[in-house]
DNA sequence: GTTGGCATTATTTTT
DNA sequence: TAATGCCAAC
């Protein structure tokens, strides 16, 4: 009889088969363990009889957990849908949204992000004295995070201060800044974890009703936890210990931000009787690149020893280029997915191009406009971090829970209502003094002797509030945000202003309205709250999606997790690859951390792995000189590949060098393209119009061709000159001549 | 209260 | 280099 479990190996079935008790599965880069789990799952269901109402599986982002759901939903029948499989934060969230009363907070609590942190933690040195020249804002809430992450409460680190000066100040901050989130009915996202677990102790009634809902535990990326996350884990799994995890201790990249690779490494221990199962197989890449990573991660010592394995083909060597300055080196990596999607069979989405640090971003971005490529860039500036975002999301918390300080702070004079400093501060005080919050004492602003006249201008701010939160019952979220923008004349503002950067920030406004009519629709029961809330939680990463063509672009830490067929590691120098700050380092293994980072981008390769470097390059204004990376000495000889046309680039004058690469592009770049691109519907310009281009500037529509996949549009730019691109790539604006 | 110009500073990675 | 922060002038 033929099951689904037949295509797993020896290995795969004795983790899927293993369901009671302590489970640790090793599994090595692309091994197949979401298979496992995803089967593992079914298993349960179907030949055990767990009802999937107790089962629980656990990710880190919410990519992660979406493509796990539609894996999981496609291989188990009936119930799926209540299988509970989310990210630790979202999951903390959906518990304290129920019980977090119990500890002392409001249900509709908000949730900061990094910037609205700082924002609190700037207000909070300023009361209490702290110089912020001194200790800097961002390290004062480093240490706050990491106390969290450790689950030392302020009165503990007050506690280890010893009297030690500026570990008192610190001490006096985190216990300000803990008790400013509260009275702003706030949390952060390590208050997530931390205070879920504070509830779970502090009500054991509520930590046993979800020992008993979630009977069988799954985490993924188990070697990314840190301690706050892996006791929420163990409380839960307290009960009855079918507790899964499935982890690499040679992926542990986020020790930066708490990760405790101990806890994978000491499963054992924490666990007796363990069961642990070791992957090794690895299904994705040729052997050439997997000896490469097994040879880069033989270095690191106090790791799990495994060796990955492969019945891939050899595959072709890994290349190697160094290059003159990080612009040749973005020239060629961008000419060179050209070449492979002209003449190899490869399109765009094949393509990623991995990099240590975001700012590396820039020069590539730059020439994949240049050459008219579609690309994505995944992370930097959150999409919800951005300044007229924030506005308008802090407009919706306001309306949402008037506790929320710091957001009716943002925007009480955007725009300008004529409200300074002064009397926002006279406000404060007032608030402090009566013990309200700083929206309540707007409300009473004609009770506060001190502002005069200045309350005039708040009470029509009141008003509109007001107004909005009582129509909130009776008005779509669209509707909502809608009339924000039209009340406040946000958009008005920035068209005005009629620039480049405006018009940047009106298409993200209206992104965002995209954004809350796509939730509305998405939901059942959609909210305010429940808006506000999913957009609190996501990741840049988490809006990539498959199905769009275009060349990745992102850091290193963010392509965990992912594969490509063809991977372009960039920027392979000692100072940036390792790291400036970890080759300095008098911690050794911060230089190990750095290398798992270089095995995590290796094993991403399925096929083609292309490694650059630069001899100089430009970081923060000057010129720095790198040699290559140590990791590539690291790299076995035999593997590699770093002669090809390596002078033929080298010895030419820069600008030929140059010409070479823009040749690339005109000719046919576009021909043979396997995933097609939508063909735009319409255009909503014609010959004759103006229209602007990111890079190009402004010009004049002079052709239009259906080339049936999409449009070729031939544009005479006023700067630029005559260029023909691709509609659906090029997103050109119609402009009002 | 608002604006703009100049100086300073940061760079590792992010749920 | 680019973003942020501070101060002085309006």
């Amino acid at each position: 009889m033929s099951s689904i479990y037949d295509t797993l190996n020896a290995e795969q079935k004795e983790a899927v088969f293993h369901t009671e008790g302590p489970l640790l599965i090793l599994a090595g880069a692309g091994s197949g363990k979401t298979r496992v789990l995803t089967h593992r799952i079914a298993y349960l269901i179907e030949e055990k009889g767990i009802n999937p109402w107790n089962i629980m599986a656990i990710t880190f982002t919410n990519k992660a957990a979406g493509e796990m759901r539609e894996r999981v939903d496609d291989i188990v029948g009936f119930g799926s849908e209540s299988i509970w499989v989310s990210t630790f934060h979202s999951t903390c969230v959906r518990i304290l949204r129920r019980y977090i009363d119990r500890i002392g907070y409001d249900t509709n609590f908000t949730i900061y992000d990094s910037d609205d942190q700082k924002t609190l933690m700037k207000d909070i040195c300023k009361r209490l004295n702290i110089d912020t020249k001194i200790y800097k804002e961002k390290s004062i809430l480093g240490v706050i995070s990491s106390s969290k992450d450790e689950l030392v409460t302020p009165e503990e680190f007050e506690l280890n201060t010893m009297g030690d000066y500026s570990k008192k100040k610190l001490a006096a901050a985190y216990k300000e800044y803990q008790k400013m989130l509260r009275s702003n009915n706030a949390l952060d996202f390590d208050d997530l974890i931390v205070k879920t677990i504070e509830l779970f102790r502090t009500c054991p009634d509520i930590l046993e009703s979800y020992q008993d809902r979630f009977r069988y535990i799954m985490v993924d990326e188990y070697q990314d936890t840190n301690t706050a996350q892996f006791t929420l884990i163990s409380l839960l799994a307290g009960k009855y210990k079918n507790l899964c995890v499935v982890g690499d201790d040679d992926q542990s990249i986020y020790k930066f931000r708490g990760a405790n690779i101990r806890n994978i490494l000491d499963f054992e221990k924490s666990y007796s009787h363990a069961k642990v199962i070791k992957l090794e197989q690895n299904y994705r890449s040729t052997r050439n690149i997997l000896h490469a990573a097994n040879d880069v991660i033989r270095h690191n010592i106090g790791r799990k020893k495994k060796t990955l394995w492969t019945d891939n083909e050899e595959g072709t060597k890994i290349q190697f280029r160094q290059f003159q300055n990080a612009y040749e080196e973005a020239e060629f990596i961008v000419g060179d997915i050209s070449r492979k999607v002209r003449e190899d069979d490869s399109s765009y989405n094949d393509c990623a191009i991995l990099y240590r640090t975001n700012a590396q971003s820039r020069i590539f971005e730059e020439k994949f406009v240049y050459a008219n490529i579609p690309y994505k860039i995944v992370g930097g500036v959150n999409f919800y971090a951005r300044k007229e975002i924030k506005d308008i999301l802090a407009y919706l918390k306001t309306i949402d829970n008037g506790k929320d300080d710091l957001a009716v702070k943002r925007i009480i004079n955007v725009p300008k209502r004529g409200i300074g400093a002064t009397t926002l501060g006279r406000v404060q005080d007032y608030a402090i003094e009566n013990e309200i919050g700083f929206y309540d004492a707007l409300k009473e602003a004609d009770q506060i002797a001190s502002i005069g006249k200045s309350g005039l201008k708040i009470h029509p701010f009141v008003t509109f509030i007001q107004t909005l939160r009582s129509k909130v019952p009776h008005i779509s979220l669209e509707e909502l945000i809608n009339e924000i923008i039209e009340s406040t004349g946000y958009v008005k503002e920035l068209e005005a202003e009629n620039s480049e950067e405006a018009l940047g920030r009106i298409e993200n406004i209206n992104e965002l309205v995209t954004k809350i009519v796509a939730y509305e629709a998405d939901n059942e029961a959609p909210t305010l709250s429940g808006f506000l809330e999913e957009v609190a939680l996501v990741a840049d990463i988490d809006s990539l999606d498959a199905e769009s063509n275009h060349v990745v672009l992102m850091t290193l830490h963010s392509a965990k997790g992912l594969e490509f067929p063809h991977v372009y590691m960039a920027g392979m120098e000692d100072g940036i690859f390792p790291s400036y700050m970890t080759i300095s380092s008098d911690d050794p293994t911060d230089l190990e951390e750095e290398r798992r980072l270089c095995y995590v981008g290796i094993t991403r390769a399925r096929e083609n792995l292309m490694l650059t470097a630069a001899k100089q390059r430009m970081i923060r204004g000057e010129t720095q000189y790198n040699r290559v990376s140590r990791f590539l000495a690291e790299i076995p000889k035999e593997l590699l590949d770093s002669s090809a046309g390596e002078e033929k680039i080298q010895d030419m004058p820069k600008s030929m060098v140059y010409a070479q690469a823009k040749s690339l592009f005109k000719t046919k770049a576009f021909e043979s393209k396997p995933k097609p691109v939508e063909k735009p519907v319409g255009l909503d310009y014609g010959i004759g119009d103006s229209v602007k281009h990111i890079k190009f500037g402004t010009g004049v529509v002079t052709g239009i061709v259906d080339g049936g996949r999409d449009f070729e549009v031939t544009v005479d730019f006023d700067k630029a000159g005559t260029k023909k691109m691709f509609a659906s790539f090029a997103k050109l604006k119609k402009v009002d001549a």
